[in-house]
DNA sequence: ATGGCCATCGCGGATGGA
């Protein structure tokens, strides 16, 4: 069974770069986030003639995110029960009977200190809570989105100049350590990795060819799962196509 | 470097992203 995570800054602008994807990397479950779409706009025909089942979570002009699957995914969740929020950012479903798949697009935080940074915080800590029993219904469980934090030095082409900085705050690695603490290991890091590993790149200064970016895309997996990973890896490939979301898909193989 | 780029809304330029 192969997933994958994959930030797409604006379905409605890159449908047709995750259909290509799709055909070249049939994963069994694709969580997308930043639809940037309300659901009555959702590609559920697009997606089902290249033969995938969606469930989305959408929101019009922010946000959004779905699950794209093989099959189709039982006992849908949207966002994060017991967290009160107005943003469509969390998509939970069930695939091949046992396998828990949770889809999340973690908030920014624009600047530390600021109200979004508190919210960021706010949301890391509901999600902290709700996954904590979350894991005790569903111990096989896979974590995957664009979370917005990086998990230290190696995660950041500019560890010095982003020192404190969005993304890399002792406040936003604490809980994603926190979350690592409730029983999740990295899949990435579970296996050598070409230096310099990012899933995101700005637009901007040719951030990409410079490969000036940072790893903040990530796939977590229970204890219960590990032993299945077989492979991990980022790919780069559709960073390179023409209007690139800035973001580069995640895929795990657990087979 | 007080920035660069991109998507959205909507038709100019602000907002959010990261």
């Amino acid at each position: 069974m192969k997933l994958a995570t994959w930030n797409i800054n604006s379905l409605t602008v890159r449908l047709p770069q995750v259909l290509d994807w799709l055909s070249t990397n049939p994963v069994d479950v694709l969580a997308l986030q930043e639809l940037k779409m309300s659901d009555d706009k959702f590609p559920h025909a697009a997606f089902a003639e290249a033969g995938y089942q969606s469930v989305c979570f959408g929101q019009k002009t922010y946000n959004g995110v779905a699950l794209i699957s093989k099959t189709p995914g039982t006992s849908v969740v949207r966002n994060i029960p017991g967290f009160s929020d107005d943003m469509a950012r969390v998509i939970s479903a069930s695939f091949d009977s046992d396998i828990r798949v949770v889809g999340a697009y973690f908030p920014n935080g624009q600047e530390p200190g600021s109200d979004k940074f508190e919210y960021k915080l706010a949301w890391l800590k509901g999600l902290r809570d709700w996954l904590r029993t979350e894991l005790v219904t569903y111990p096989k469980l896979v974590l995957m989105g664009d979370f917005n934090i990086t998990f230290d030095d190696a995660d950041v082409w500019d560890p010095e100049g982003m020192r404190d900085q969005i993304h890399c705050t002792d406040e936003e690695r604490y809980e994603l350590n926190a979350l690592m603490a409730l029983g999740l290991v990295d899949a990435h890091r579970l296996f050598a990795q070409p230096a310099k590993s990012y899933s995101w790149w700005d637009y901007r200064d040719f951030g990409f060819r410079r490969n000036r970016g940072m790893r903040i895309d990530h796939i977590l997996v229970t204890g219960a799962l590990k032993p299945l990973v077989s492979a991990c890896w980022i790919d780069k490939t559709p960073r390179k196509n023409e209007r690139p979301s800035d973001h580069a898909p995640v895929v795990v193989d657990l087979s």
